[in-house]
DNA sequence: CTTATTTCTTAAACTACTTCATATTTATTG
DNA sequence: CAATAAATATGAAGTAGTTTAAGAAATAAG
């Protein structure tokens, strides 16, 4: 079952017996989203945290100028949301769409203040989650400030080889912060390379 | 005394009798730290987290070609850290040097485990700077992304105008993705403008 | 207060990456 | 399984930002 899953990641943060583990999946709800479906758009509040069961995602804004540009990825196992709408429960910036069929399990803002209040342990989880992505975007900030285009693209394939066949070239080449063309140009190079 | 506004600032986050919050502040330890002066460097764990109470500090990193990177900046009310070498008692990579005579209040790891364990407020607490924390590298990671140095510079002004005065524009060059020299063009241009 | 060191400025040459335009390949849909 | 749309590739021209170098200004140290 799906829940399992979640059960299996959470675990591996704090340990929950089953009562426990049983409550904690309790809040969430299971949703199907089809391939190109949205989950978050701009002007909406984000109300879900979601946890990937199956599929893919990926989180990105537009500018004024047309300009796309990715700030996440997420498969199996990863979460997804407007991070900052979702916290604050202010009006999302960003699109949050499915690049495959999928299944999330998702939990509404409101029951997730009432998890965290019922259990220590579950306060924990979450605030280990925040500090580990904070930690990883630390890591992102600065590989980005040292290192070229090239690099980047290079870091990301040793990272997450299992997302490069799952995400589109325009839209990899916008989270690396450059266009599609050069991260054509880059790929081109290597493979006559090797 | 110092370890009021300490008080003040978890107050604002979690609100605390005078018991616990006598009990948080009992946990932190007062240092002065001089200009110049290290807190942490590559290849030592870094021990503390460091709230300031007085001063200024700088995160920073070297690359092998010389370059210097900024990560960070933290003033009066902020907490310094390489949060990845705190949260995961790793080896260092960065610097953190003081831009001024400073005063930090600070919590050993260990201790902030107890802490954490002792009252789910104080676990709260920490989830919640953690999660802001992130939500806020989530916005800059976004405008790097999606704006010039120009605007990047602008934007810093905008947002963080009692930084400017206090931080060499070298480091703040570093911390906007450019170099001294073209924040310097900028700065120039600006104030002809005006 | 004088000297040494660090930071900031300015200009010219350079380059990593973008933009634009068009062709090619791959995916989607009736 | 055609037809159409979307994504990728490739080349040529352009530009935002870097590099190098050298002087000026500000800060620190003796």
């Amino acid at each position: 079952m799906s829940k399992d899953k979640l059960i299996d990641y959470v675990n591996k943060i704090v340990s929950l017996d089953s009562n426990e583990a049983e409550l904690f999946v309790s809040y969430f709800e299971e949703v199907k989203i089809k391939k190109r479906q949205f989950i978050v758009q701009p002007n909406f509040t984000n109300k879900h945290r979601a946890f990937i069961v199956k599929g893919a995602f990926r989180t990105y804004t537009i500018t004024n100028e047309g300009q796309d540009h990715t700030l996440q990825f997420g498969i199996e196992n990863w979460w997804v949301s407007d991070f900052n709408s979702y916290i604050y429960q202010h009006p999302a910036t960003l699109f949050i769409v499915a690049l495959e069929d999928s299944t999330i399990l998702q939990i509404e803002y409101n029951k997730e203040q009432e998890l965290k209040k019922a259990n220590h342990k579950f306060e924990t989880f979450f605030r280990i989650m925040a500090e580990k992505g904070l930690a990883f975007e630390h890591r992102r900030i600065l590989f980005n400030l040292t290192h070229s285009a090239e690099a980047r693209y290079e870091n990301f394939l040793l990272n997450f080889p299992n997302f490069v066949q799952r995400v589109p070239q325009y839209a990899l080449a916008s989270y690396l912060g450059m266009t599609t063309e050069f991260l054509s140009r880059i790929r081109n190079k290597r493979t006559k390379k090797s």
